[in-house]
DNA sequence: CCTTGCCTCCTCATTTTGGAGGATGCGCAG
DNA sequence: CTGCGCATCCTCCAAAATGAGGAGGCAAGG
């Protein structure tokens, strides 16, 4: 790639820079990001997935594009949308036309139906990875009437989105950490591990709040022989045998055990 | 800021984008970081100082500088450097020149006796701030026979300066999270907090790792009734009135406190 | 209807822990 | 030398926690 930039370019460049280690919110990052891609890029239409980490969820954001269109999308064409599955497959920014002949676009559906009235004509997209799989993606499109992408927004995207992706990716992984750092989680996947009851996970909690028997009883309002039985299933259920090795058992790094 | 970038200079910018998100560390940001910004303004020396928590203390990279003559710098001429705290006071990329005259510069120990060794004759520097003060700087150079940095240079510098500085901020958020949530710093930190003495530390230590007394009695080779005396004292300093109480203590995060 | 799981409560025995007080020895600074 | 802090050990006692075993009620599901 070897591209010259003009100042107008130069200046949006620098401030996709500054989004990309400003912004510390995926959704920020891609409305603020999708506003210069557009202006940089001459684009009409902006459209940003991300890939949650609960399977097949996705947080979507979009820039002039219609609610009710897209109300569409994620209720019925999502599901037959025949071009994402072919962009998603490539590793580089694409073009429409790299994955679909014109001709058997316009004949979709999903072009005719969904595309076209919100008039997305010419598009790209650029699908970001980690090693932990699909993480999400840039869309950007032109109306009618405007020239097709050339080689040059190819590149540019490409260059961005993988940026990008190294931002969603640091992203994911600081909010990972967060999660495992969070004693509140932490104690509900332990409790999760162990197949706790409901109960056994009220006074799990006490417990790990510091609480004696009878102090966990007050908060429950039971009594401290209940307490007491519902402690000991706990230790049954987890193997552990004193409150305090259960309190080290909790705090206990996955990694180091 | 309106200026046109050449192709060879539009791939550095990218690459220098991709190291901002793709680097992690601080050290290996700057080296990559140093090599690309060499590469891109045309010049010959690079120095960044990082500025590290404890008051002070500095973490320095180099390319292209004489080993010798920077242990000089770190030792003697780092005290009586006439320009970096001009330098420093500027929150924008800045030139020698703006901060200093040619002949006064010229005239100075520092220039003769350090500088002009490795051949530094044009300089510009970003210094990167955060809300909690200064972070780390940038500091290029020119050899002599070189012209000297133009504005656009100043300008390009400057644009990369503010997302290094974002992403020096970052990097010490992250640290700094990661630090608050390591368990044995807590406990160190923790134990500071109350003045133990280092035997109480040691039980204190084995306490957090769910041991009974006499299990720690063994560990340390000493008598459970020693345990216990260290333990009591433990209590005392800490105000907590059991083990379960003492790590609820500990992990407690000081923001909730 | 009957089983199963969960919550609730109980007793009795044992171990562990916390609290109070004191004692010895050692090294170090005033 | 004389405290002082620290580590080590002790006794005695009471409170708290653990372990074993059992029992009644209640709701959901086969």
């Amino acid at each position: 790639m070897l591209t010259t930039l003009s100042g107008r370019e130069t200046k949006l460049i620098f401030a996709i820079m500054q989004d990309m280690t400003a912004i510390q919110d995926a959704r920020q990052l891609r409305l603020q990001l999708g506003a210069h891609l557009l202006d940089l890029l001459e684009a009409d239409y902006f459209a940003s997935f991300v890939w949650t980490r609960t399977e097949g969820d996705t947080d979507a954001v979009f820039l002039n594009m219609d609610e009710r269109n897209l109300a569409a999308y994620q209720h019925h064409f999502q599901h037959c949308d025949p071009i994402t599955p072919r962009f998603r497959m490539c590793r580089r920014a694409t073009h429409l036309d790299q994955i679909i002949s014109r001709e058997d676009f316009l004949r979709t559906e999903f072009y005719n139906d969904f595309l076209a009235r919100d008039g997305l004509h010419q598009g790209m997209n650029f699908h970001a990875y980690a090693a932990t799989g699909h993480l999400g993606d840039l869309r950007i499109w032109r109306g009618a009437g405007k020239d097709t992408f050339q080689q040059r927004d190819l590149d540019i995207l490409n260059a961005i989105g993988t940026a990008f992706g190294q931002a969603l990716a640091n992203m994911r992984t600081n909010e990972q950490k967060q999660r495992e750092a969070d004693p509140r989680l932490r104690l509900a996947a332990w409790a999760a591990r162990h197949q706790l009851t409901g109960r056994e996970q009220d006074v799990l909690c006490l417990v790990s709040e510091g609480k004696r028997d009878r102090e966990i009883a007050l908060d429950l309002n039971i009594s401290v022989t209940t307490v007491r039985s519902h402690l000991k299933a706990v230790f049954q259920k987890s193997g552990v045998t004193s409150r305090a090795e259960l309190l080290a058992s909790i705090n206990a790094r996955l990694s180091l055990q």
